[in-house]
DNA sequence: ATTGAAAATGATTTTTACTATCATTTAGTC
DNA sequence: GACTAAATGATAGTAAAAATCATTTTCAAT
C-alpha cells in the first residue's frame, strides 16, 4: 500500500468511527510515517516532541493503538519488554532476523514464505490478517 | 528431543554449572513437561501448587529462566502482555495461528518453511538458534 | 459565525507483569 | 554431621501499558 492509500485508509476510518483529526494526532502519524525502524512509544514521543513539545505520552499511546486498529501499523514485541511499532510495507510482508547478541534487527522478504503461509491457513480454515515471522540468533560480527 | 534426553540435558546443565536439586524445582519441571499449552507464569503457579501448595511465584519464575536458560524451554510472547512457555518439540519445529478475535492458539508445522528459512540465513550470513512464525488473524468461528 | 455534543488531550494515577532483594532454609560435598 | 553455596518464598521495586478525569478542541447542525 503506498503512503498515499494508508493516510486515505486513515481518514476513512476515522470519519467511519466518527472520531476526529487533530493537530496532535496528525503530527504524529506524520513523524510515524517518516520512520523506517522498529520505533517504541519512547522514541516517538521524543520526535514528536520536536516538532510539537507540548504532546503527551498518552496521545501518542492512543494514536498508535488507533493506527494498530486501522491497520497501517503494527505492533511488535522482541522479547526485549518493549512494544514497537511499524508499518505496513508498501507492497510486500517483510519479516526479522534478530541476533540475540547485539540486538541488531535486519529485514528480509522471501515471497514463497508468504505463499506457503497463506496456503497453510487456507487448510486450517484460518484468516490471517497479519504475521510474524522473527530469526533469532547471531549475526555475521557476533558469531565467532 | 525425547522426553528423557531433556531431562537429561537438564541434569548435565544442573551439575555443570554446580545448581542444585530441589523439590519445588522438581515438581515444577513435572508439571511443565505435562503441559501441552502454551502456559503463562500464573497458571503454572497454579498447576505446580495442587502438587505443591508452598511454591512460590518467584521459584516458578526462576525455574522457567533455568528452563529456557538451558534450552528445553521457550519463551512467547503473543502480544497480549504475558510471557508464556512452551517445551521444545520432541522433534520438528511448529508455528502457531492466533485468533485476534477468542484469543484460540492453533499450531501448525510446515517443512518447506523451516528449509527455506534456513536457506534465507544462510545468505545473510546470520545463524539461526530459534525462531517464530505467527499468524494473526480470525478462526473459522470467529470470522463472519 | 455560533453553539453544543462528542471526542481528544495531557497530566496523572492505576494496573500488571516482570525482576530484584534478602533473611531463612536446604542440598550436597567433605 | 558440619560447612558452604545455592534455593526458596515473601515481598519490594520497576517499567511499560492502560485507565482516569478535568479541560480543551473539533465539527456538524444550526
Amino acid at each position: 500500500m503506498k503512503l498515499a492509500d494508508k493516510k486515505e485508509l486513515l481518514q476513512k476510518y476515522l470519519h467511519e468511527k466518527g472520531l476526529k483529526s487533530t493537530t496532535q494526532r496528525d503530527a504524529i502519524i506524520d513523524v510515524f510515517f517518516k520512520t523506517n525502524t522498529h520505533i517504541n512509544l519512547e522514541e516517538l514521543l521524543k520526535r514528536v516532541r520536536r516538532k510539537n513539545p507540548k504532546v503527551g505520552y498518552a496521545t501518542v499511546y492512543r494514536t498508535m493503538k488507533l493506527l494498530t486498529g486501522c491497520g497501517v501499523a503494527i505492533e511488535r514485541q522482541f522479547g526485549d519488554g518493549q512494544t514497537r511499532y511499524e508499518h505496513i510495507p508498501d507492497d510486500s510482508h517483510h519479516d526479522h532476523c534478530i541476533c540475540v547478541k547485539c540486538g541488531k534487527i535486519m529485514e528480509f522478504e522471501n515471497q514463497k514464505i508468504e505463499h506457503l503461509q497463506k496456503e497453510i491457513a487456507e487448510k486450517m480454515n484460518f484468516t490471517v490478517n497479519n504475521h510474524k515471522l522473527e530469526l533469532y540468533g547471531f549475526c555475521s560480527k557476533c558469531r565467532d
